[in-house]
RNA sequence: CGAGGUGUAGCGCAGCUUGGUAGCGCGUUUGGUUCGGGACCAAAAGGUCGCAGGUUCAAAUCCUGUCACCUCGACCA
């Protein structure tokens, strides 16, 4: 993290030069985060937080739409507890942390802080469950988990990172199917129409499904770096976790069946996918729907009377159409240094109050998108705002969806795929064996990213093997 | 776990080769002038040089050990 100070300009390194380390910098300059004294732990600092309780805000409505309700589960898990479903174990076995003693007591039963909560969920579901008249539970809850990562990078692999984790158990395998996709969907409209990243859905291989899932599905999303980076999954269990934790019913019929069983989960990642998808040389560029600020009033020449009254007439005035808007009163520090400040902060509009629009009775307007500088009537103020903030709301997911789709192309040979993943996305066909999908990855450091539901052919022989393909799949590097 | 690197003021660094009792920029504090793209002047505060031991009249500097962190791999959502 190492940043030039030289004078008074703040050096933020070039994402040409150096893209892990333009994002550092911007993380930290922008006071998004800041590193811990504990290893692989961050401290999300207030703006950070506030674009975190923007996401939640905006899923938590979802979800609550869709008949889910939220509650909160403890994070420490005994051991046997977690034993019960093997490939589940299998899978987070190595990166669970363990406490082991209480106060001066040596415990009898190790407890994992929990890496994700399908085995407490399971284990109450089981007390909770009898009958078809029971089903279904959708729950659903806002925590922190903790998996001890060997290598992290602030929101996007940290040791303990916050999210929501919905666990939901149901009657039919068809609708459990169906809450797996529904989720899925939410996922894609928060992704895209929120946070202005454009996602590919599909489903994972089984080689990088969850660990205990039958099906699991993801939304992924491309960075600058060509990059990708799963945003967010959502799991079909079948009845895998309700028969490792007998998660039974009295069916319609009378008789016992197993529950199926859904879960699903996005994190403080996102973060790191907003930051990455559309952060430029100047700092953070965030969509007006999560930005925590969405407008920023910068005085000019404040100590000439009539401007604060000015600036505060405008915020009232804002706010009152429910714009989030914050003014710059700082005296310490020049216009110049606050116009900066707000684009490394990726504030979506600012508006600049002076003496000269106070006499014109005019505002001067700046886009943090396409850096645009211009000015219009007071009068128009609230729906001049308004229309700008869907603009480039508008405008940030369609430069983010060009980029995306410009760097997606079909490969058919090993050759052209290895090329294509250096900076891209390659869309090609598979045999559906998972030999070819390490060999993929051994020869080129790419992993698939998922199956499209779309599954229109463009090839008949798998890209690597040459033998007949049976699917349409991604790959690419990935976070 | 393999390879490399770094620990000196709140932050970023210099000083170490050739030992002599610590310096620069930013930031911070106070006062004043400024304010339409990172302002300026003046004054001030702030460090047991990661830790432990050794060599020496004298250690940030040399030696030994140790801890922590970072980068790249490997592993992994």
């Amino acid at each position: 993290m190492a940043k030039e100070n030289t004078g008074f300009v703040t050096h933020i390194t070039p994402r040409n030069e150096d893209f892990s380390q333009w994002y550092t910098d911007v993380i930290l300059l922008s006071k998004l985060v800041d590193y811990s004294p504990v290893r692989g732990c961050m401290v999300i600092r207030p703006y950070g937080y506030a674009i975190w309780e923007r996401i939640k805000e905006i899923f938590d409505n979802m979800i609550k739409k869709t008949g889910h309700k939220n509650l909160y589960m403890p994070m420490l898990i005994p051991e046997s507890l977690l034993q019960k479903e093997a490939e589940h174990v299998e899978g987070f076995a190595p990166e669970v942390a363990w406490v082991t003693q209480g106060g001066t007591e040596q415990l009898t039963e190790r407890l994992a802080i929990r890496p994700t909560s399908e085995t407490i969920f399971c284990t109450m579901y089981s007390k909770w469950v009898s009958s078809w008249r029971d089903l279904p539970l959708k729950y659903n809850q806002w925590c922190s988990v903790m998996r001890w990562e060997k290598s992290t990078r602030p929101f996007l692999r940290t040791s303990e990172f916050l999210w929501q984790e919905g666990h939901t158990i149901h009657e039919t395998p068809e609708e459990a199917q169906d809450e797996t996709l529904e989720i899925l969907q939410m996922y894609k409209d928060l992704a895209e129409n929120y946070l202005a990243i454009p996602v590919l859905t599909g489903r994972k291989t089984d080689k990088e499904k969850f660990s205990g899932a039958r099906a699991t599905y993801s939304i992924e999303a491309m960075m600058q770096d060509g990059k990708a980076l799963q945003a967010g999954t959502s799991h079909n269990f079948g009845t895998n976790f309700s028969e490792a934790y007998d998660i039974k019913f009295q069916n319609r019929e009378g008789k016992e069946e197993y529950a199926y069983e859904t879960s699903w989960g996005i994190s403080t990642r996102l973060i790191g996918a907003i930051i990455m998808t559309h952060g430029d040389e100047r700092g953070l560029r965030l969509p007006p729907e999560i930005a925590p600020t969405q407008v920023i009033i910068i005085p000019i020449a404040a100590h000439k009377g009539g401007v604060d009254e000015k600036c505060l007439e405008i915020k009232d005035r804002l706010e009152k159409t429910g714009i989030r808007v914050e003014i710059d009163n700082r005296d310490t520090v020049s216009a110049g240094y606050k116009f900066n400040d707000a684009e490394l902060r990726g504030i979506p509009l600012r508006l600049e109050i002076g003496p000269r629009d106070i006499k014109n009775d005019v505002v001067t307007y700046f886009r943090r998108d396409t850096l645009e500088k211009g000015s219009f009537a007071t009068k128009l103020l609230e729906n001049n705002c308004k229309v700008l903030l869907k603009v480039i709301q508008d405008q940030l997911f369609k430069e983010a969806k060009e980029f995306t789709t410009n760097k997606i192309k079909d490969c058919f040979n090993m050759e052209e795929l290895n090329e294509q993943v250096q900076s891209g996305f390659a869309r090609a066909m598979w045999c559906g064996d998972e030999n070819c999908e390490q060999k993929i990855k051994d020869e080129t450091g790419a992993t698939t990213r998922n199956m499209p539901f779309d599954q229109t052919p463009i090839a008949d022989k798998c890209v690597c093997c040459g033998k007949k393909a049976e699917k349409l799949i991604y790959f690419s590097k990935a976070y």
